[in-house]
DNA sequence: CGGGAATGTTACAATCGTGTGACAAAACTT
DNA sequence: AAGTTTTGTCACACGATTGTAACATTCCCG
């Protein structure tokens, strides 16, 4: 049986370009021209694979990516996204978005279905977050909402608590302001990205010494350290 | 899948000898005998590469290759030049016109497919970005904004870090200031080419030892060696 | 060699990013 | 309904970062 794909992008050219390309290669291929069109094909049928332009009418593919993602149906359907800017990448591929790979425009047919061969084959390692977090003393028990610090609970409120979890399970990686808000407080918010700065600041005092694991990375965001 | 090559050239023996050497090599070729069909071709159907002849009736092969490199569809697809005069070779890789290899006549078609077929692999090398690059002794892990020498942190600025990443990305390549600036800085920033030379100073300043990785190019940018 | 252009260096002012404390709205609790 | 807790916003302070300009040096070409 083979792979479906679909390929959103509001570029007749383009479009035909991939859809006879993938053909070739031998993939089942639906389009469609603009986001919600591609939404609703996602959701009735969801595809094995999504290539995505970023440059779409009304819905960008950076929005459409974050719902695809949001969404149980294609939450792990991989993502190939098509960008012009070289500068995009890091948002891309980080995991704000969370798109697998990426191709900036101008691209070889031939360089996407290799690229799409290379995201099938390998097998998505469904990655499952930990419910129990431990850093030396500082133990974050996710299911109970508990954390605690030498065995002493600490006081933390439901915002602190998951804006905690959220960078112990990230340990180690950088998240931006804008992950954050978008992760702890639900994406359609229109909160001002100083106010992860105050919750961070409540977080430090509640933790005391353990607060040592939070880390500011000037200029990007927040990072839990070990 | 057969990677296409197009040969452009107005002499039949020529393209006849490289059309059956491509053939055996296993390359899918088409051919066009002067710029304006080269261009045709190129634009209803992107090759992976195109061997490129200097002297053409009408349009010659400079200036085939200037309009190739300014358009979507091909600006990106690798372009072998074949030239009678070893002095126009700086023209011709330069960046300027920015050909990938060239060949002087005569040549010898074992010589061509070589050439090829070493063209083809470096483009298709992952242009992935990597979340952790290695160089010796230089370490840099993307997703934690972090980089490392001889195991110890270096503490750079959100600004240097990036400029180290995108150039380190791009190992080997030259990137101009104004691609750097594009790239690390954002969009058509208003921003002083010169600075880029400041950042790199504090950039080096910072990696000590490690700055041998960071080579000038003179009259045209920066460029990162292993 | 010498002149001119490109790059390296240095210093400085402007700006930016973050921590901090205060405050009011909102959400719970009683 | 009053009180308490939680939450989002704001303004200020202060140091880090950054862009630029001015000067020094190096490189390339004849």
């Amino acid at each position: 049986m083979k792979p479906r794909i679909l390929v959103v992008d509001d570029e007749p050219e383009i479009i035909e370009l991939v859809e006879f390309n993938l053909h070739q290669a031998g993939y089942a291929v639906s389009t469609a021209a603009d986001g919600a069109a591609a939404l609703k094909k996602a959701r009735a049928h969801p595809p094995d694979l999504i290539v995505l332009d970023v440059m779409l009418p009304e819905m960008d593919g950076f929005e459409l990516c974050q719902i695809l993602r949001r969404e149980a149906a294609t939450a792990r359907t991989p993502i190939l996204m098509l960008t012009a800017k070289a500068a995009e990448i890091d948002r891309v591929l980080g995991l704000e978005l969370g798109a697998d790979d990426y191709l900036t425009k101008p691209f070889s047919p031939r360089e996407l279905v290799l690229r799409i061969k290379k995201i099938l084959a390998r097998s998505h390692a469904p990655e499952t977050p930990k419910e129990q977090l431990r850093f030396g003393d500082l133990n974050i028990d996710v299911p109970r909402h508990l954390a605690t610090w030498k065995n002493k609970p600490l006081e933390l409120t439901a915002t602190e608590f998951k804006l905690l979890t959220l960078l112990a399970q990230r340990s180690g990686r950088v998240q931006s302001r804008d992950q954050l808000l978008r992760d702890v407080w639900e994406y359609d918010s229109l909160i001002d990205t100083r106010t992860v700065d105050t919750h961070m600041r409540r977080l430090r005092e509640k933790l005391g010494a353990a607060a040592k694991h939070l880390d500011t990375v000037r200029g990007v965001g927040y990072r839990f350290v070990e």
